[in-house]
DNA sequence: CGACGTGATGGCACTTAGTCCCATCACGGG
DNA sequence: CCCGTGATGGGACTAAGTGCCATCACGTCG
């Protein structure tokens, strides 16, 4: 029998997300949290830096992009590069066992402007890693972080659709046909 | 003799970005911030909603966008108006007299996460404004959205160009030349 | 078989951001 | 001369986040 239950990690984060459902982001305690899922403020903080971060997977998302981004042939265009790596998310992050947590997440996160931070910066580091990316592939600084907007861009409404509705489609099906819609408008602005 | 002295708001912060560049922004206190103001903790949360704010001109920006794009003629392709929106802030907010200040707080920013955050979330209020003010004119949300993201990258380009060295150019100037490369790279992207 | 190091946790004290409410007091108008 | 108004001061309070030390099951090593 161990000391511990395990898990404590994906209990907090479990907690967290029914006790933001139930009362709010503001009106939940991290001490609730904690003792929700059997365990106290100072391990919730051992966990996370933050109580807005049990919500994000810190840096994960934006890692994997750029090893995804790593591992592609060398002869493609930033667009072919860009819809590869919104695949790659689709396949590892959003899966389908994790679209109803998303789902729950997106609402708590859209009415909670502290919350709406965290996202944006995310978002940023998506963009930056994306970039990155595409400039050690040589593609020019500038071209790149467009291409990079495209993607991030392709990757919120995709995020918005997919866990929005069950649409049934897979994370990289909806995000792809997200970004042909983002390059088909870009030619009308 | 006026009982308090007059710019309680400016006061601090003036106050702010000093003590900001000359210990940190985590190393100083909002009290500190305060008593260098010659004011109180209670006055310094009755002029911002918190520590971050100081630095922020509360929507000042997009509502200028949305105000500015508001007053064109109709006949603009969405190109055509986000470069006036870009004067329009070059000409009203980011004017030669707070460039100086703009360093400053650009350089606090840069090093501090939860500054970085606030900006972030400024920076998606910006391209709402953007895609706002555009799609009241008739294009469609996508192209608008588009649109609007190349507007808020060059002016993120332009404010990093104009506020770091002192190229001597108003905001308005290097936004629009931001703003052509942006479009120019877009079609290698 | 027993001592020991390790690692995840509990617990407590502390600082600071942010909220609330009430007191104060110059100023202008009646 | 009095009174309402508005910006400020001040103090109590909550909750986030930090730091440090204690605890104790587990595996390992002697």
């Amino acid at each position: 029998m161990p000391r511990w239950k395990p898990d404590a990690r994906v209990r907090l984060i479990a907690a967290a997300v029914e006790l933001f459902a139930e009362n709010g982001y503001e009106n939940t305690t991290v001490i609730e949290i904690a003792e929700r899922a059997g365990l106290t403020k100072s391990t919730f903080f051992r966990h996370f830096p933050d109580k807005r971060e049990v919500l994000f997977g810190g840096g994960e998302v934006a890692a994997l992009l750029e090893r995804a981004i790593e591992d592609l042939p060398a002869e493609l265009t930033p667009r072919e590069v860009i819809a590869a790596a919104l695949d790659a998310v689709g396949s590892q992050t959003f899966t389908p066992e994790t679209r109803e947590f998303s789902a729950r997440r997106r609402a708590v996160i859209a009415d909670n402007p502290e919350l709406q931070e965290r996202e944006a910066l995310k978002g940023l580091s998506i963009t930056a890693a994306l970039t990155d990316g595409l400039v050690r592939r040589g593609v020019p600084e500038l071209a790149a972080r467009i291409a990079a907007e495209f993607g991030a861009l392709a990757m919120d409404i995709a995020y918005e659709r997919w866990s929005g509705r069950g649409c049934g489609d897979d994370f990289g099906v909806v995000a792809r046909r997200a970004l042909d819609e983002v390059y088909e408008a870009s030619t009308q602005s």
